[in-house]
DNA sequence: GATGAATGAGCCTTCATTCAT
DNA sequence: AATGAATGAAGGCTCATTCAT
């Protein structure tokens, strides 16, 4: 065996990708090499060059929402359930938008390719619907359109990450946030029956 | 009396802004000099510095969600009233946000001061969350938190935008979208009543 | 007669020539006409080029010392006459030596012109030395080699003009490092005769 | 342990130094790398900056004076010692005067603080002044202000290499110019003892 | 005659990549 | 295997000069 290296393969892909989430494609090699404490050198020998350092220190994480999925179908409390798997959901998509925007910023058409992995962000909105199927299927939901449901639920706790992200000060933290969200979907926001339409506001 | 301009400003803005929402701040001087049919020279005389002309081009539109939501309260049907407004709102989102994402990528912290403006993006929000009030007062919806009622619909819209935009392919249009999600938030996703449901729900 | 032209030859070579005085040759053409308050056109149109308004503007001024020479030698007592004659030398190299500097860093060739003409400041050395020259042939200097005592002077003036020029503080006034140039060297700095070489100490 | 350097520091700045005394700030680094034989990629690597390179490689040298003068003070004969003095700051002056005109003529405003500079020509100009005050403390001079003497002094042969680098030709050597200095200074110009002078001198 | 928009050559500088050690 | 000196191809930017009005 040959003498370990002195900086691990997942500790430089983790500088690297620190660096790429921070400043974009655009920082230079050098930097990263400095921050990683090794030599430029040993970054070309380990990857083929920066676009593969970057392909490999940006790839999508994996997410097994499928499998969260099928534990929690018919179980518990519905609106507790979705509120946990939002939640989850919300971590996840804390890791995942800056990098699918980093990547779609460089439009290496990485992107595309990550995309369409099983475990990935679409997998994950299809598993989505499959939940909101399932919970049709026994009648704990209404029936409406379960993938229209999975990118309302979807599209909104990527709005509160996007802005998160972006530095947008919000008042509410997530969990109050994907509590009313829940709630609110759950419930509608048609007026009581009976109520008359015309307001009856002060 | 000097020789007159030989193509206008903002042709030359719209062309840079072409160029920068498709590659990013990346897109060398040259590249859009050329596509602009004009020197380099010239570019830089105009904007002090392709720092300039970023921002110049790359300015986050106005839109004014607010004068639209004045014009709308208690207006004719309110689904069909919100739906048009959404309609308007993915007009600009398209606009919008790859111009947020380079914004951001390029981190010049313009961002935030855009973020700001009047008529801007937080603008919006608030607008959407002023009609929700507004209707909430009239009675024509019942009374939920009326900003995350606004989160809700911006972050669908968004999120549609954004799928759109990174190229994940959606087998709905927008306008399916926005209808389906209109009569989705007002109806609610609980069963119907007399359903019973499994669960311990209270 | 056609009208005059807005700025007059003379108003723009003042400022042009302050520019290069104070920045060098490298002070672009349109610092020059915005100072000038008149385009670059204007510029190129009444001289050729740059160059050409450089050469007009850094122009070594005249100094009609040998008329000065003339009217003093044998006038007055000999130790005033020489000291308000440097007095004007020196007047003269404060207006002289910057440009001389400018005109060899740029070296455009043109300062080896400059310094053959009659009334420049090898005109100036020359007629110096003539000065020492009648003194000495009245009598009124002891026989020294006029050309040397030419060169400690200006010498000595120029090096005075220089320190100033490029900073360096002085307690002295130029009246008063003339007066004392004068006298020391009138005086020599020999001993007192009789005295005995070996220090009398403090 | 990685490839050695191929073109040495000292002889990359010797080169530059060359080039810039020659031509001023102005030439371009790319002709500094091509006389050097290296590229420029090398050339800012090594230096931050254009700027850098010709801090470094202009540098104003050392010139310890003092130490010299330490050496003279009161040893053999009076004109003798001193002209050889003088012949040793001649050599200093030939450096320094191009590089301190240079600076000068760039204004970084590193000249200010050279000039500062222990060793330096202000403290080449304070030791000469040292070195008159010992003389005369040791009674081999007539007690005039030395430093008076020393700009004098100093200030004919700045002359003297200043001519000689602006190229006005000359028909003393350094050697016979600081003989008939050192004698002139010495003697006197005073017309010898007896002789009537014309004028009203006191 | 005057203007200033337009130009393109050239400058300083950065950076991914190679290669001798 | 690791290093970091060297490279050269761009990139952003300036500026003397031209030219249509």
């Amino acid at each position: 065996m040959a003498r370990p290296t002195r900086i691990s393969q997942t500790a430089l892909l983790a500088t690297a990708r620190d660096l790429f989430l921070e400043h974009g494609y655009d920082v230079s090699t050098a930097t990263i090499a400095r921050a990683a404490g090794c030599s430029e050198g040993t970054l070309f020998k380990r990857f083929k060059s920066k676009e593969g350092l970057f392909r490999e220190a940006m790839g999508i994480p994996d997410f097994d929402l499928e499998g969260r999925v099928e534990a929690l179908v018919g179980q518990g409390d519905f609106q507790e359930s979705l509120t946990n798997l939002c939640l989850e959901i919300v971590d996840y998509l804390r890791v995942l938008v800056p990098r699918v925007i980093r990547l779609w910023a460089h439009e290496n058409s990485q992107l595309s390719r990550f995309m369409q992995r099983r475990r990935g962000p679409r997998a994950a909105l299809s598993a989505l619907t499959h939940y909101f199927e399932a919970e049709t299927a026994l009648g704990r939901i209404a029936p409406e359109d379960p993938e229209l449901l999975a990118r309302v639920f979807m599209g909104s706790l990527h709005n509160y990450v996007f802005l998160e992200l972006i530095g947008v000060p919000t008042r509410m933290s997530a969990r109050a946030f994907v509590r009313g969200l829940v709630s609110m979907i759950h419930d509608g926001i048609a007026p009581a029956m009976g109520v008359p339409q015309t307001g009856t506001g002060r």
